[in-house]
DNA sequence: GTGATTCTAAGTCACTGTGACTTAGATGTC
DNA sequence: GACATCTAAGTCACAGTGACTTAGAATCAC
């Protein structure tokens, strides 16, 4: 159940999977193509592949091997990230306290009508 | 106005920082005690020193030289470092919406019915 | 089939941040 | 004066990151 992993992934990993993301599943020239811009050059390939490379070893990213061209598939989610990165502020900042970090941001943030209303719901199916 | 820098602190700088907050002002020899036990040993000390001249370096807090025994203090808030943080989590994984990630939020914290409702009140407020 | 292209594999490299550590000399204490 | 404690100003090893290189296998164009 409870994958307590703590993912760590660097600005230009982000880019990657953000790639990923949005595209489901990409060979590492789609993936450089779409980080570097089009076309990629070949060092710029290569430095999509090493990325690739730590993110298989992370198991943020899966290889299928089959065809000769590997297909890459995330295997963390956006808001896994998030989530993560959420308990790690908490953790560091507000004593682990999530409720702590939530009321702070609850002073920040400028929300719509609709975010409010959504929000007093969640919160009224909590009582 | 708006100071936009981004605040970057280590893992160590930050207890640093910590100690700081609780004191109000230290020594380095305080700092030191209170970060690594006391008393802390020399190495530990100069570790100490180390730290507080990166984080004087990154105007993270302040050096008073007027007694022998230099005095610190912090520069920065916690709640500053907290903002700063939300703000870059928001633009790293959220299209810099912080409104996204206060919804995420949301979703994952268990208030107690106090928090309910203060939470409530600040968003009638807003409304 | 041959040659050119594109891919994988498996490195190296330079730069940076971090925490630990060293030493010299100034200041303070007894 | 002797000794402890402080500041100043370094160095050092290690890890993470992104850029870069090269060799060889698979694929494609002709």
């Amino acid at each position: 159940m409870g994958k307590k992993k703590r993912i760590e992934v660097s600005e230009y990993e982000l880019s990657v999977l953000g790639c990923l993301w949005h595209r489901g599943e990409a060979t590492i020239r789609e993936i450089a193509d779409d980080v570097y811009g089009h076309p990629a050059d070949a060092v710029q390939y290569a430095t999509a592949q090493k990325l690739l490379e730590r993110l298989e070893a992370k198991k943020c990213v899966r290889r299928d091997r089959r065809s000769h061209k590997h297909l890459f598939k995330a295997l963390v989610a956006r808001e896994e990230l998030i989530d993560n990165s959420l308990d790690s502020l908490a953790s560091k900042l507000c004593a682990g306290s999530l409720n702590t970090l939530f009321l702070r941001l609850a002073g920040k943030v400028k929300l719509t009508g609709e975010e409010r209303d959504e929000i007093r719901r969640m919160i009224d199916d909590a009582d």
